[in-house]
DNA sequence: ATGCATGAGGA
DNA sequence: CCTCATGCATA
């Protein structure tokens, strides 16, 4: 089946992923374009790495609230200006890393766009404007209880694309609409897609050692999360 | 910030 | 049915 392509995005072509280099720092192993010199007729452009998205999208959401927009200014920010909008979340998801790398990649020259157009309009109006919503009652977003979520995990880990009937005797015995369960792994797949698999910490950065005065004990983690701006 | 959902496009 | 891009609604 699929070999351990777990967190190495490719967007090119299928690549036989067989490095089991367990040996890269915190972070995901990136992946690897590099085209040669001679490979595409037309003029070699685009295709960044995932090191330059990840700067990208650090660099774009510090600038973001220093120049004081929201993310949901900016997705509509984009709609007037070239007339593809999008939402807060895509905005969000784009500053986390967590859309798959193709889909990084293609929302960089807008966000990129948008950076110096703000940037560069020092004082100049935002008009915004407001799209119509659309005419369809959307299903009530159903709660999965956390033990549930549970043994929806563990089956995904065992078998992450159940058969239709699979799907169905899971959803019996978690007394979950089968069409529930289905989206739960397409959602679940996707996220294994995403730059940012499930289960990274947030900003690894570099290993914080605090040593020196700690001693294997470590009792008190003072884990506060502060947040120096807020754009909620 | 994220969970569940929709819909287009593809085999 | 799936993948993939995307977002409403909610935590």
């Amino acid at each position: 089946m699929h070999p351990g392509l777990v967190r190495g995005q490719s967007p090119e072509l299928d690549h036989g992923s067989q490095h089991h280099h367990h040996h890269h720092h915190n972070h995901h192993t990136h992946l690897h374009q590099h085209h040669g010199a001679n490979h595409e007729p037309h003029s070699d452009e685009d295709t960044p790495t995932s090191d330059d998205l990840e700067h990208f999208a650090k660099q774009f959401k510090q600038r973001r609230i220093k120049l004081g927009f929201t993310q949901a200014d900016v997705g509509l920010a984009l709609g007037t200006l070239y007339g593809n909008v999008f939402s807060q979340t895509t905005i969000c998801r784009f500053e986390a890393l967590q859309l798959s790398f193709k889909n990084m990649c293609k929302l960089k020259p807008l966000l990129n766009k948008w950076l110096e157009e703000a940037d560069s309009t020092t004082g100049s109006p935002t008009s915004i404007d407001k799209i119509a919503t659309q005419g369809r009652k959307r299903k009530k977003r159903t709660s999965i209880e956390v033990s549930v979520k549970g043994a929806l995990e563990s089956h995904f880990l065992k078998c992450p694309k159940p058969s239709a009937q699979e799907i169905n005797s899971l959803a019996e015995s978690l007394q979950l609409e089968k069409e529930v369960v289905r989206v739960w792994f397409c959602n679940r797949r996707q996220k294994e897609k995403r730059m940012t698999p499930p289960g990274l910490p947030r900003t690894p950065e570099d290993t914080y050692s605090q040593v020196g005065s700690m001693g294997p004990d470590t009792p008190s983690p003072s884990i506060d999360c502060k947040r120096m701006y807020s754009d909620t």
